[in-house]
RNA sequence: GGCGCGGUAGCCAAGUGGUAAGGCAGAGGUCUGCAAAACCUUUAUUCGUGGGUUCGAUUCCCACCCGCGCCUCCA
């Protein structure tokens, strides 16, 4: 089955190949680092992992680019009160961004630039806007003229009458021709960072370094852009206009955007209480495990409405995969032989089949669960052999490149010789009937965190997380 | 008002023109000294509402209702 991928620019699926067969070319818009990443931010994130590592598992290779905003009016507002330069400002939160993503375990793209180390390419294609013919100047700024543009508004379906309509546009700040139009190179006021430029001193608009980034490090036209569903418009189709004006080329082939998270049902907001940062959660005692399959779960077109119950649900469902994985790992005899099964190649191939259908991760986690309760059926019932138990570890395998949420983090433990030997003193206290003593010592171990559990070939144990 | 996404069991959620995956939670059972894990049974005659097309619709069409988002910085 080829790769389907929705495009928002047609508005359909599409079979999605790389253009040069070969290396997949994507930018995903990412964080301005003014404060901490929110788990609506981690949703989208996450979801660009999970096409990420199944663009690679298609078999391609992928050069990933993911921009840092790190000059923007809310980082100049928030660094001028904190009475810092924007720099160091912004260098706290690029480094708590790598913390957050580490944690739930999304790689990082293959190049990573920032805004700031970028402003003569940003510059560069500010004139070759301007030579175009789209550029104009105003008060030391220099604007995108969207008259001039009859494709505009091709990815958005926006409506020119209804954006003027329905904006509240911000007439007030600067002399625009028309209130679409929106900044290329934005004069600097006093105290604001300022870089030299042929249109004067400035800093570049926001729109301009995404297209700038992209451009530099995947070409004219590239194969995939992704972002928040809210960036389609403005921020996206501005892109397209500056990136396509200058270049008369298409700028990405693919446009892929993630629905929002919502919290209980609602828009996450500060004044609504709802509102989590990935250390809220952690804070809070929640595994990173399940915030990351929290995220994933469910199909990135689809609103992902964020519960603390859903949280709990998804660890209990990891749990469910970790224990099927040690159980076919260790621990449970297994009969001689194996036994003649389609399950888990039929398996694989539901689970390749779904992420190749839009990136359907529930119907991907469908296909494990279904082979998990099939498999560990068999166990019971004796017909699964260590073959099998092979063929189960496979699948689990290529569950967990994508996913990712097998391996425990790592934590502080008991360590392993205490455990045995309590495991084996528990073990006295049972054959003496000493029952009390038993569950003393199994209670004792989980509360720090190591399961135990008897079974025909003894008792088995293991770390909780 | 315009443009989108969605409304499937207590919660999350997949899916198809032919009669509802999966996960979590709940109930009963098997196993166990008791547990844990696992398994079995059970939980939607029904897929927002009303029409229409069809032999047949949750799935297609129309209308409506509801939730969320974007149209202004925003993942």
């Amino acid at each position: 089955m080829p790769f389907k991928l929705y495009n928002s620019l047609s508005r359909t699926e599409e079979a999605f190949a790389p253009s040069d067969g070969d290396t997949v070319r994507m930018y995903s818009c990412g964080p301005t680092v003014y404060n901490y990443v929110h788990i609506g931010n981690l949703r989208t994130f996450a979801f660009q992992d999970v096409l990420r590592r199944h663009v690679r598992h298609s078999g391609w290779r992928l050069r990933h680019v993911m921009n840092i905003t790190d000059v923007e009016d809310k980082i100049i507002a928030a660094a001028s009160a904190a009475g810092v330069p924007i720099g160091e400002y912004t260098a706290q939160y690029v480094e708590a961004f790598f913390e957050d993503c580490a944690h739930l375990r999304l790689e990082r793209p293959e190049v990573v630039p920032a805004a700031t180390d970028h402003i003569p390419q940003m510059i560069g294609l500010v004139q070759r806007i301007a030579k175009a013919g789209h550029a104009y100047e105003v008060d030391g700024s220099t604007y995108f003229r969207i008259s001039g543009l009859p494709s505009y508004g091709k990815l958005s379906r926006l409506d020119s009458r209804s954006v003027l309509v329905g904006a509240r546009v911000d007439s007030d700040e600067y002399g625009k021709d028309d209130a679409r139009d929106f900044v290329l190179w934005k004069a600097s006021r006093k105290g604001e960072p300022s870089w030299h430029s042929p249109f004067g001193p400035g800093r570049p608009g926001w729109h301009l370094e995404c297209s700038a980034m992209a451009m530099e490090y995947l070409g004219e036209t590239f194969d995939i852009h992704t972002g928040g569903v809210d960036l389609q418009f403005p921020h996206h189709e501005n892109e397209i206009a500056q990136s396509e004006s200058a270049t008369g080329k298409p700028f990405a082939r693919f446009w892929v955007h993630a629905e929002h998270l919502l919290v209980d049902g609602k828009k996450m907001s500060k004044s609504e209480g709802n509102f989590y940062t990935l250390r809220d959660l952690l804070d809070r005692g929640h595994s990173p495990d399940a915030i990351r399959y929290l995220l994933v779960a469910t199909p990135y077109r689809k609103q992902l409405n964020f519960t603390f119950d859903g949280l709990r649900a998804a660890a209990s469902s990891i749990e469910r995969l970790r224990n099927f994985a040690r159980r076919l790992e260790d621990g449970y005899r297994l009969p001689d032989g194996e036994y003649a099964s389609a399950a888990a190649a039929r398996a694989r191939e539901q689970f390749r089949d779904s992420l190749d259908d839009d990136l359907n991760t529930a119907g991907a986690l469908g296909a494990v669960f279904e082979y998990v309760r099939a498999a560990n059926s068999a166990m019971d019932s004796g017909t699964f052999g260590p073959g099998n138990a092979s063929e189960g570890l496979a699948l689990l395998g290529e569950f967990d490149r994508i996913f990712d949420v097998m391996r425990p983090p790592s934590a502080a433990r008991v360590a392993r010789g205490e455990v045995e030997r309590l495991v084996e003193e528990r073990a006295a206290a049972r054959r003496g009937r000493n029952f009390a003593l038993a569950d003393r010592i199994r209670d004792g171990l989980a509360a720090r965190g190591v399961i135990l559990r008897d079974g025909p070939s003894g008792t088995q144990w293991h770390y909780s997380e």
